[in-house]
DNA sequence: ACCTGAACACCGTTCAAGT
DNA sequence: ACCTGAACACCGTTCAAGT
């Protein structure tokens, strides 16, 4: 029916490469997001049977591991301005922001330690920064991982549903002043905390919780740097 | 068939109550783990048919609400030994043992932030020490939210899927060590940092990543507490 | 009031068969 | 080499119908 052997050079269906198979499941995700994010509808995407996927890839795991690779393409490491400190918490705020700007991207991500190479890339970069700050080898690798799992933890919660009663209506600020009303009805006698701070419980953005938790993990960071190189690290700070 | 009108309080059925339903789901989630976990085995599990179970729950979201805080039942405190910080230290460190011991719990957890009873007792706990320990009710819950986060996102990510390597043969070990040889692998000028940190990276264990993080958010409360009653807090400590 | 049968609209994956 | 048809063994949820 259609024109078959025009282009010639891809296969008889216009590219279906794993890299189209990846194009597709974002596209299905960002339409539908993690619940939606089918076999059947991404080979729907490329206009095609769900079996013929399997050619290409072992099986939906894999798809999702090349989609989590894929959702860093676009990811940028924040400027060299300002001192290590700056610098870490530019990449920790930006990170975060490109994760809620992808639907369900916390999800898909979580886990999911299958470095590719657009990873590869963020990570060389934020290692060459901390060793360059004066971390130890040693110590610079585990704040790598301790970040991104920071990052990842936190837009997780706030990605995720909230309750039964996000499903239903409830906007996210009505489920947490819904939330304060529960806790201030609660027996004083028991639970004398909860009622005392039911406000501070409940009021507080997702923006300002990640904020407070980031500055107490980088004044951490301040603690282990001051106290320079004693058991843990004896490396030579760079230049 | 069977005797029906024996018991006589309950009703027809043995016990099929919402506690019922959640005792299921929690024996369903520990045998099959989370992908397992489907109304229809939960239904089998209590000897009746999947619509049942929509006579008692509004839908599986509701179901995994409660079982969300039946995860917490057997959640213990730990002793008031030591400082805050000793305090708050085994308090994490139990609740990620607590999270570990139960197939898939941080899965079922992640981002769920509707407290039933269990969870609200040990907040209550928790926040009384914080504020003992000196803190403002502002930052005891931002402290009480932020070390939630952290364990619940660190376990989430030690318990999923490392990779699609994973559901293949592969132990955790074995991954990372390939993971290692990888990283060796990668050309030096591109990726420097990656090469020459390729065992720090992938040689630490869990737990030793969870007990860096964990000193390094202590070190930052306990620079919050020093820095005492600044803009943000001026609460009076208790006695 | 509580449970079932039967259906609807889906899933991931396999595999013989086609081209 | 690459795609399809058809099937297998599942899903969550609804709803008329039973008791």
């Amino acid at each position: 029916m259609a024109v078959e052997s025009s282009t010639g050079d891809g296969p008889s269906h216009p590219g279906l490469t794993r890299q189209a198979l990846v194009q597709a499941a974002l596209r299905v995700l960002e339409r539908e997001g993690i619940n939606g994010l089918s076999m059947r509808k991404v080979a729907a995407e490329l206009g095609v049977k769900a079996a013929s996927l399997y050619w290409h890839v072992r099986n939906k795991e894999e798809l999702l591991d090349l989609l989590t690779d894929e959702l860093m393409a676009d990811a940028e490491a924040p400027p060299r301005e300002g001192d290590w400190r700056e610098q870490l918490r530019e990449y920790c705020v930006r990170y975060r922001r490109h994760l809620l700007g992808k639907r369900d991207a916390a999800k898909v991500v979580a886990g999911r330690l299958a470095p590719g190479p657009h990873l590869l890339r963020l990570m060389e970069d934020q290692l060459g920064r901390l060793r360059q700050a004066g971390f130890s080898d040693a110590d610079a690798a585990m704040i790598n991982y301790l970040l991104g799992a920071f990052v990842q933890g936190f837009v997780l919660q706030e990605q995720g549903p909230i309750s039964a009663s996000e499903a239903m209506g409830a906007s996210r600020r009505e489920a947490a002043t819904a939330a304060g009303e529960q806790l201030r009805r609660l027996p004083q006698d028991s639970f004398p905390s909860l009622v005392a701070l039911a406000d501070d419980l409940t009021g507080p953005s997702m923006e300002a919780r990640f904020s407070f938790g980031l500055e107490r993990l980088l004044d951490g960071l301040s603690t282990l740097l001051e106290q320079g190189s004693d058991v843990r690290s004896e490396a030579t700070p760079h230049e």
